[in-house]
Order: structure tokens, then sequence, then C-alpha cells
RNA sequence: GCCGGGGUGGCGGAACUGGUAGACGCGCCGGAUUCAAAAUCCGGUUCUCGAAAGAGAGUGCGGGUUCGAUUCCCGCCCCCGGCACCA
């Protein structure tokens, strides 16, 4: 045993053992219960960055500690290798995109390895390989016959100048990223799945997802945003299609002064081939970018189309207007506005000069001025100037509404939802082909499974100006399925949403000829999944989706993805920059700079290590390439080994905040490692330990084994239940340093310090995996410390005879007493009155009560 | 703008169910070791006052509930994530 601590040496040789052990190789067993811990698969950007390391640090632990407590544990690892940074780099490098990605895949799965993660690498998917793919494509043909899928148009970014679609990043400031010019809204054909079909049931299910995390729940309600409403028809003063809207508050029917449409509906375009100015208007207002974000933050602008709808309640003309808020994809492309009654209406009829027409007042008849400002509320309310529907609340206002709408005709109750069908077109090369042949005679065809997959020609030019699947003829012009005539494929690739949404079936049954068999059940559904916080939502979702899908198939049995969600935070790190003339804003890598400080540790400038000029520092920022701070895992892993690397990033904060990258943490990581492995060798090189243990122990030697088993509890509560890895690692440290303060060198102690090494290193097994793999064996043991059980807590070394108490008067501390820890309550309270210090501050007071909290505290009351 | 999360020493964080604020680590200060330095080891370290004992203040800001609030409630400020074509 090398007498000094040589990470790169331990690692490769435990590395070495668990490969030509297969130690990570798992098949269904029946005997043992199996254990699915999933993290989010990487996309392959070409090096590992930091966020991943933690990512799949914290699945690590969490697989080898499941492990420990005898699970059959399931990890597996692959690629989400479409996308559109392959397209980047092909436009920026001349690579074909298939080419770089495949040898990002290559490198990244050796720095994964370095690493030391316990995955089954047989079970690798790489989702922009036909044989991946082709089983969404299958699948898509499916649910297009089950009738989950259709086409219809959607708004899309269009960059008038380079004619092509752009994804919501390269939209900068409303303007096309490499062009410059304004980004138009523009609507095109595209494939959709009904994810609203399931909106009711992925919104119920997550009341039956205890394992899930709070926020990531309401997030997800709030994106379903369900809603009951009624859904009405607005005649048109002068004839013609009524207007067709949804609204949550038909209470405030009598208050709907005007109505607005999107640019594209059928009246604006009307209007449009009429009237130059709205022409002029329109062009205006269909500027700018698609996202949600960009809508609510626009300035909102209208224009009278001269057209007046009917309100439906009053009778009363009202006009219809164009506006930049509405969008045609959405709802019904229409909105009625009420002003008096809702925030924005407002804001719109008051830079217009439109009408305000209160609807809905205080229930106890306060007055409010709704010319001044909405009255929004929809509790406490009573309906006012409403005719016949005058003096109801919200709910009879609501009804009798709802009623009288249905009875004419002219509107029906409706649950309404935010969330829209899932679009799974993409204007792009890099993805999968979607499986459809467009007929001129028979319309969009589905190719036929034999014919499955579509591959993607993965040696092409790339130039980022048009798609080479629409460029390229031979691969385009194909004989129609149905008929035989000439026809086209489809030339969009899905949504890299579409192969993130059934990967993890796929690990379970990896060269299934289907989608999954039925090892899928085996393991389904995944016990732990980990990932980023910014999946919340739209993966998360998706993915819960997909899995009602293939259950609906037939392929799976469960109704839920996953049981368990952990969600990591960010990893942040400094940036510094300096600003000069000549080149503007210079990010200096945080590597290249050192902090002065002052003499409490401050820290008051910092400087460049190569010309000692100054520099500023930002603060924590995500680690990024544009503030070049970005911290290299592979660079740390060189320095100080892969547990050290490991140990850090679970240390440095629990798993679910931002991480905040500290290089002189670190440090302290490695110089543990470095301590505890020399406690080892000090221990073994004294000799051979006496067996069997004695528990003869002196006092300090009780007292050692008690915290010993005080940890070992507190550290598998805080891996197993509470997932707080950086309060078990903090545990461990202090256990440590009791075993370093304990100096006797009896027998009965030697064999002590033998059992708190032996459940140190088991202790530290799912974090630090090679140096437990080292000094396990060191320890004289037989087998592999990833193969031992967890250590158990020996219940009888936990009893205490005494205990101390805080004596506070007033909620203030003033005094400790230590009691038995079997005292009576009078006991205690006496015990406490009669403390020096508590005398001391009740002298002059009267005693109006003493409050014992049982083992921790006595709190008296006195004035 | 909307939805979700967060704010505690010089720094990362701990305090799990309303009960000792600051565990553990970093940094800094002092000491040991060394020819010297690095490394290592030992001690100290929330702030203010005090030689000390101890006292006062203190968990983003303002209020409230409670014997007792980092924890619960109300209002506000700042930071981070998401907003449907980044993944």
């Amino acid at each position: 045993m090398n007498k000094q601590y040589d990470p790169a040496q331990i690692e490769t040789q435990a590395q070495h053992y668990w490969d030509t052990a297969g130690s990570f190789a798992v098949s269904e067993d029946s005997a043992r219960e199996p254990y699915y811990c999933l993290s989010m698969l990487p996309y392959p950007s070409g090096k590992l960055h930091m966020g991943h390391v933690r990512n799949y640090t914290i699945g690590d632990v969490i697989s080898r500690f499941q492990r420990m407590q005898g699970r059959n544990v399931l990890q597996p690892m692959g690629w989400d290798a479409f996308g559109l940074p392959a397209e980047n780099a092909a436009i920026k490098r001349g690579v074909a995109p298939a080419k770089w990605t495949y040898e990002n895949i290559d490198h990244m799965r050796r720095q994964l390895q370095r690493m030391g993660y316990g995955y089954d690498w047989r079970r690798e998917v790489t989702t922009c390989d036909p044989a991946y793919y082709r089983w969404e494509q299958q699948m898509f043909t499916r649910l297009l016959a089950k009738k989950r899928v259709y086409r219809a148009s959607a708004v899309v970014n269009w960059d008038p100048v380079d004619q092509t679609v752009l994804a919501n990043e390269q939209v900068v400031d409303g303007r096309g990223w490499r062009s410059g010019a304004l980004v138009e809204r523009r609507e095109i054909p595209q494939w959709f799945l009904r994810i609203t079909d399931y909106a009711d049931e992925l919104l119920d299910g997550l009341d039956h997802l205890p394992g899930w995390p709070d926020a990531v729940k309401t997030m997800q309600r709030n994106w379903i945003g369900r809603s009951e409403g009624v859904e009405l028809d607005f005649a048109l003063a002068d004839g013609g299609e009524p207007l067709r809207v949804y609204t949550t508050r038909p209470d405030t029917l009598y208050g709907a002064t005007y109505m607005a449409v999107a640019a594209d509906h059928p009246l604006a375009l009307a209007a449009e081939a009429n009237d130059p100015s709205i022409a002029a208007f329109l062009t205006q207002i269909r500027q700018g970018a698609v996202t949600e974000e960009a809508m609510e933050k626009l300035e909102k602008k209208g224009m009278p189309l001269g057209i007046d709808a009917l309100n439906p309640l009053s009778g009363e003309r009202i006009p219809v207007w164009v506006a930049n808020f509405v969008l045609m994809g959405y709802g019904t492309g229409a909105i009625m506005a009420v002003p008096a009654h809702d925030q924005r209406d407002h804001e719109f009829a008051q830079r217009y000069g439109l009408a305000i027409r209160q609807a809905v007042g205080p229930a106890d008849g306060s007055a409010i001025d709704v010319q001044a400002q909405p009255w929004v509320a929809k509790d406490d309310l009573v309906t006012v100037n409403a005719g016949q529907f005058t003096g109801l609340d919200f709910n009879a206002a609501f009804h009798a509404i709802a009623d009288y709408l249905e009875a004419q005709g002219i509107g029906e109750r409706r649950v309404n939802y935010r969330l829209r069908d899932w679009g799974v077109s993409r204007q792009r090369y890099w993805g999968c082909p979607i499986p459809i042949i467009h007929c001129p005679s028979c319309g969009a065809v589905p190719v036929p499974d034999k014919d499955l997959p579509v591959t993607l020609p993965e040696s092409v030019e790339f130039t980022g100006v048009r798609s080479p699947l629409k460029s390229d003829p031979h691969w385009r012009h194909v004989a129609c399925p149905s008929c035989g005539g000439e026809a086209e494929r489809e030339t969009d690739t899905f949504d890299t949403f579409v192969e993130s949404s059934w990967y993890y079936a796929r690990y379970c049954s990896p060269d299934a000829q289907a989608m999954v068999d039925e090892r899928a059940n085996h393991w389904l559904p995944v016990d732990q999944y980990i990932g980023g916080i910014e999946h919340a939502v739209m993966h998360l979702l998706y993915f819960r989706f997909w899995h009602k899908l293939m259950r609906d198939l037939a392929l799976v049995k469960s109704d839920e993805p996953a049981t368990n969600l952990l969600c990591q935070g960010m990893v942040l790190a400094e940036a510094y920059y300096q600003d000069s003339e000549q080149s503007g804003r210079e990010w200096i890598a945080p590597d290249q700079v050192r902090v002065e400080r002052d003499a409490k540790g401050r820290i008051t400038t910092a400087r460049r290590r190569d010309d000692q000029t100054e520099v500023v520092a930002t603060g924590w920022t995500t680690m990024s390439k544009s503030k070049n701070n970005g911290v290299d895992p592979e660079s740390l892993v060189d320095r100080f080994g892969a547990d050290t690397v490991r140990l850090f990033t679970m240390f440095a904060a629990p798993p679910d905040q931002a991480l905040e990258w500290q290089d002189s943490g670190v440090e302290g990581a490695s110089r543990f490692l470095r301590r505890l492995y020399s406690v080892v060798i000090e221990h073994i090189e004294a000799g051979t330990v006496p067996a069997p243990r004695e528990q003869s122990l002196d006092q300090a030697g009780a007292a050692l084994r008690r915290k010993l088993h005080e940890t070992i509890a507190k550290v598998g509560d805080d891996i197993g239940r509470r997932y707080t890895f950086n309060t078990a690692i903090a545990a461990v440290m202090e256990l440590t340093n009791e075993l370093t303060r304990y100096s006797e060198s009896t027998p009965s102690a030697r064999g002590l310090r033998q059992e708190v090494l032996e459940a140190l290193v088991l202790m530290l097994q799912p974090i630090t995996p090679h140096l437990s793999h080292a000094l396990w064996s060191a320890l004289g043991q037989d087998g592999a410390a990833v193969d031992q059980a967890w250590p158990t807590v020996d219940e009888s070394a936990l009893v205490r005879d005494a205990l101390e108490l805080v004596v506070q008067v007033n909620g203030k501390l003033r005094g400790r007493i230590t009691v038995a820890a079997d005292a009576a309550e009078s006991a205690i309270r006496e015990q406490a009155l009669a403390d020096e210090n508590v005398i001391r501050f009740t002298e002059s007071l009267t005693i109006r009560k003493v409050i014992v909290v049982p083992g921790r505290l006595v709190n008296v009351v006195a004035n």
C-alpha cells in the first residue's frame, strides 16, 4: 500500500476491477428488488461540464447507496444526440452534424468513465441512431391511425432575409441573430400531438406523485391551466360568421365593450385586403418573436376594423379591433374585452378611449371606480347593471348566464386548458425524419412499417441556408405507398423532446424489436429520476404524456414514468472582466485571476495573474462560454482525482440549490481524503487488530462508539431519505475528526478504531467509490467495497445517561444544565431555576410560567 | 408581464416537526514543525463593547402571531429557473 494517497493509481485500479468483474452489468433478477435510477441523458455538446458532473454524481451516489441496501440497481446512460448545436457547429466549422456528434459522444463517454459512474454501458442509447428513432417513427404512424396526431398551422419566427425559420434562441431583440432582420410571425402547417386529450389525466396524476417536488407539480398544474368557462358567439352587426370567444368570466359579459382579433384572423385578413392603412398596421404588428414572454411584454396596440359585433346580453353594438396581443393559433383567435374587470383590457381601453362599463362590484356595496382602475376580484362580488342577471354572486351569475346562452343556442359551458397541443414539427435537418409522404392525390400518407426507418442521410454538406433534406431530390422524391404515384417525403423533423420522451423505456430493453418489450415492466416506473430544474415543465410533461401514450398502446403497464424526482440546481462560478477602449469587455477566466484579502479574509481586489492589472468581479453567475468562467471537470480530475471532484460537488450545496463553485473548496475536499487515507495507513501499520473486538471501552471510547452509530444512522437518513449529501459528508467529517482526537491504543481501542474506519469507508463508498475500494481491502476485508451492505446501527451504542439542556429567561439563553436522561419535569424545572445566571436575571421579577421542552430546553417566563 | 424557487458570518453552507443561530468546509489570524518555504498538525474566528466573566445586536427590508420565529402570516426589495423551435 502506497504511503501517499495517489488518486490516479487508485482510480485506474478500481475502475479496472469494476470493469472486469462486470459490477454494473444488470439483468432482471426475481430474487432482488429492482431499483431503476435514471439521470437525464446529456446533449453531446463536446465536453462534460459541471452541470453534468453534478447531475450524474447525484445519480451514482443514490445508485450505489441503494445497491448497498440490497437492491438490484439499473443505472443506464445515453445521448440526446439530435439538436441545433450540431447544425451550428457544422456552419461554423464545416463538419457534418453526424460526424461532430459521434466524435463528441466518444469523448464524453470517456470523460464519464473517468468519473467512476456505475453505468451498465451495454444499454447505452444514442437517439440519432436509426435503430433508436425508427420506433418513434412507428409510434407516430400508430398515433396517426388512432387520431392522436393532426396537422394544423402554427406560428413560427420567420427571418425574411435568410428565408428560414428561427428557433427562439436565434431571435435577439426581435431580430434574426445572423441577418439582423426584423423577425416576422408566420403561420405554416405543422404536425401536432393531442396532449390536450390527456390534460385532465396529466393534471390529476400530479396528486398521486408524492415523490415529486411540490414546485414541479405546481408549475405543471399552472402550465396545464385548467379553467371552466363558456364559449360563446358574438353576432356581427352586419351579418356574416359570428365571432366565437372563450371566457372564464361570463358574469362580466355585460361589461364587454369591444372585441379583438388576431392579425391572421379572417376578419383582419378581409380588412387588410380593402384598407391599406390596416394592411400597413398588420405588417407592423406581425413583427417580433413568437414567445409568450415577448407577447406579454409587448406594448399593446390595436386598430379598429370598422366592424361592430353585438353584445349577446345587452344587444349593444361594440367595435371589433385587431390587436397585437391576440394570437390566431391559441384559442379561437378572438377575445371579448371587459375593461372594467381585466387589467390588460383596461389599459387598452384607456389608451384608445374605449368604453369601460362596470358589470360586477363588491358584495358589501362599497364604492369602486372602474374608470380609474379595473376591479378584478372574483370572490364576494355582485352583478350590477346586468338586466335580468343583476344582483347575483359569481356562481349564480356564471350559471344563469351560461344557461341563458345555452338556451339561446349561442354558447355552451366548456372546460379549457392553457396547455396547447404539442407541435412536433421542426424545419431542421439534424433530427428524426417525420415518417409521412405527401401525395397529390392521397394527401399525407404514413410510411408503412416495412419501409421504416426513414433514415436521415448523414454524409451531407450543411451550410445552414437550406435543409439538406429539402435540397436532396433523391431523398425527397418517393412513390406514394398508397397509390404508387409520384409523391414527396415530409422534410420536417421531430422536436428533439420526442426522443427524450421515451429513452428511459428503451434502456430496459435496448435490443427489443419493438419500441420496448416485456422487460420494461420489470423495471418501470423509474424509482428515481434526476435532472435539472429547467426541465420542470416541458420535458417532464412530455415524458409523462408519452408514457401514457405507450400505456394506451399496451407497451407499458404503469400510469406514470417515474415515482420520485430530484431536480438539481444550477452550477455557478465567479466571473471577472476588464473593459478597455480598444477591445471592449474582456472576460478573464477565474484561474487567471488572483484575489487579495484583508486581515479578516475579506476580498479587497482581484488582479490578473499575468500583468497584475485589476479586474471587476461580477459575483455568482451561471457557468458559460460567453463569460469565460466555465470550470473544466476533466482538468480537476487530472489534478485531484475523480473522488475529490465527486466529494466537493456533493459537499458544496444541497442538490436542489444552486452550487457556487470555488476551487479552494475542492482543495479542502482533497485534504479530507488525504487525511482519511493516512489515518487508515497509520492504523494498519500498527499491526493486526485483535479479534473479536472487545466492547470494554472507557468513557471516551464509548462516546466515540456512540458518535459512530449516530453517524451511521444520520448518513443513511441523509442519503436515503433527505438527499442532503452535504450534511451526510459533514457528519462523516465530524466522525473522522473525533476519531483522530481519540488516541487510546489498548486492544479494545484499536478494535474500535477498526470498526469506525470500516464504517467510514463504507459510508463514503457511494460518494468516493475508488478510495473506498482501495481502503476496504487495505483494512483486510474480503470482497469489493461496491458489493458490501450498508453498515448497521447498534442501538445499544446510542444510549445516553445524561443530557445537556439550555435554560432561557424570556427566550434569551442564560444558562445550561446537565440532567439525567430520565429526569422528571419537576426536577428539571427546579434545577433550571437554581442556575446562578438564571437567578441573576429573575430575582427582581415574578416568574409566570416555566416551559420545559423535553430533551431540548427550559424557558422561564418572568416579568 | 406570468408561473416557480431563493436571500443566514469574509465565503459555500447547517439548524429535518416553531425550541441553543452559525454544524462541516473554505478563507483569515496565532502557534508547532522546517535552515527556509510548501505540505502537515494544534488553537482561535458572526458583529459591537469588554482583559475576562459576560452584555447588547443579529438570518434581505417593514409589520404581525407566539413563552419562543431562519422556520408561520401580511406587504415590499433583490437574485435565479421556466414561458411551448436551446437542451
